[in-house]
DNA sequence: TAATTTTGATTAAACGATTAATTTAGAAGC
DNA sequence: GCTTCTAAATTAATCGTTTAATCAAAATTA
């Protein structure tokens, strides 16, 4: 049914080696039988069987894009990992990788990753202290890490440059008179980009003589629903909140929603950063002020990180590329009343 | 370096193919011998080498969500996909398949399909006309086609009930008293969803007596942008339009901040249904009148009547599975004035 | 007891590639 | 003409499983 090397050896009148060395490029050739054999592969279309060959040389051409979920059945509503995965597959298929997508759970054993069936993995958003890193790591495959703040040596990360994000929608709002300006984040493990973000905001607020209250960090969760519920919380709040750096755009969304719900305007009452800049920002209404990170070149370069390291096997020296940020001004922010 | 099935035997001082056996749970062995031979599988952790496996079995448990996107490179917006996917996924793990994503274009080769060995594949929105098509056909191997109404026999099919989606949005419309009703559509293809709800459209217009329009048809694009553009055209439109349906949540996004920029309001001035009901819909400003699919659930629903295919192989009756759909009236839409 | 069946294990042949070791055929050197 | 060298092809082993074909021992039957 399917082709295998041994009909294009038969048709060709040559051995399967022959063919192999012709597949591989090894030079051990004449060019005319290289010809010959070329010719009848591409008549046939033939491509060599992946398992076949990873039983030999263990390469599969398939990575993984782990996310860790927050729990079984939940879906993940931020449209930042699907713009991701489209980016990690654009790469990917560039070198004729393919892609899985892998949701796990924090505690997950990792033996459905086998440790022979993927030549490497993107990993999102994980924390250094939790069994599943460790997991990971004992793979020994290759992996890169993104947005998180490792501190292991020797692995390779991805993320964008988050405290110069905290610090530049942090200064926007101060420039615009703010000065009680609340925090509403999604999780603030030390390891994960909300605590570098805040990071920023409290370098902006030390350079402007402002001291820092930390009850105005909200750790409510970074989804849509998280940020609508902390409208409520700003909303009955009795110190008078006039700023939210809200550290994702879905939650500056659900946010907005639910100020405008208990009457309060934005921006004429209260001013909102958000951050990513989805596509939905700046259609929003209204349009969302918000720090840029191109998130579909994130995923791009994640994997070309991975491929490379997959490609020259033994380095494993480690590597940090950090993406720059830019601060997007629209309509969510206005001068402070 | 890495266990073998070899490994095992030997310290469990059987043969490889005992151990074959009990990992498999054949049945061909003794409770003893097995109870030992699963302690020392436990003991080392081991997993079998799942390329071998795959080349003896010609199964890798893995299958693969195909989304002809419209061209390399170009992120898809809608995260209807995400949604799906993530519904696909999570369907999957149920069953410990994994689950890749494959954008392909038109007109690309799929020898993918048969180098990682897939099991099966979903394929969303692909017309029966296209090479692609057909190249999927003779692969002949697992497929569900989600959101396309294919007439060949034998296929499986999962979509929701689109024309009904179509009629209950324009019914609810007409109910407010709007007349002149635009639709902005993505791309009108007969096997379409779009073209089915169109379909639902007319029908509910000839129950109330009123002339279908042809030139009220907009085939814009359903991507957030397609729908701001068709703002414009709308407001320069010489006929009193009162309202659009929208054929995507995003469309009816973009389209109402254009609206919005050319000082139309919405509801005030001009009604607007979406379609999906993506996570985002109940939060936008204003919240929007969608007819609600439940997408996650399509995709468990796919990767369901596609494992079972898999699993009971020589079955090919094909079987089409329609989902309901739901009005949900929010603030977008509003009586005619 | 001898013949037969059942049970539980082993042997060995695939699966489809890669590659080290080997063979063959010409060409070159003397 | 004989040896040596080189280029180009082949042979055969190997990767780690599954499974059909066997086989041996124990249990059952006559």
């Amino acid at each position: 049914m399917k082709l295998t090397i041994n009909d294009i050896a038969r048709e060709a009148g040559v051995s399967i080696a022959t063919v192999s060395n012709v597949m591989n490029n090894t030079g051990r050739v004449s060019e005319d039988t290289a010809r010959k054999v070329k010719k009848i592969i591409e008549a046939h279309n033939y491509t060599p069987n992946i398992s076949a060959r990873k039983l030999k040389n263990k390469n599969s051409q398939l990575i993984s894009v782990i996310v860790p979920y927050l729990k079984k059945g939940k879906f993940e509503d931020n449209p930042f990992f699907w713009q991701l995965l489209n980016g990690v597959e654009n790469g990917a298929k560039d070198q004729r990788f393919n892609v899985m997508l892998t949701g796990v759970e924090n505690d997950h054993d990792l033996t459905f990753i086998n440790k022979q069936y993927l030549d490497g993995i993107i990993v999102i958003g994980l924390d250094e202290k939790t069994k599943l890193f460790k997991n990971i790591i004992n793979l020994t495959i290759p992996c890169v890490f993104m947005d998180s703040y490792l501190t292991k040596q020797g692995i390779y990360q991805v993320y964008n440059n988050d405290l110069m994000g905290g610090y530049l929608a942090t200064k926007h709002l101060l420039s615009l008179g703010h000065k009680k300006i609340v925090i509403v984040a999604g999780k603030l493990a030390e390891q994960g980009v909300d605590y570098q973000r805040c990071l920023g905001y409290r370098q902006a607020l030390e350079e402007a003589g402002i001291v820092y209250d930390p009850n105005l960090i909200m750790d409510q969760g970074a989804s849509i629903a998280g940020g609508y519920h902390a409208a409520q919380k700003i909303f009955s709040n009795q110190e008078k909140i006039t700023a939210v750096f809200t550290l994702s755009d879905i939650g500056a969304m659900g946010l907005i929603r639910g100020l405008n719900e208990l009457g309060l305007a934005v921006p004429e009452d209260i001013s909102v950063v958000g951050y990513d800049d989805i596509i939905y920002s700046e259609y929003m209404i209204p349009s969302l002020t918000t720090v840029r990170q191109d998130i579909y070149q994130k995923g791009e370069t994640a994997v070309q990180l991975l491929l490379d390291q997959i490609n020259r096997k033994n380095n494993s020296n480690g590597k940090q590329i950090i993406l720059p940020v830019e601060l997007k001004i629209r309509e969510s922010t206005a001068r402070r009343e």
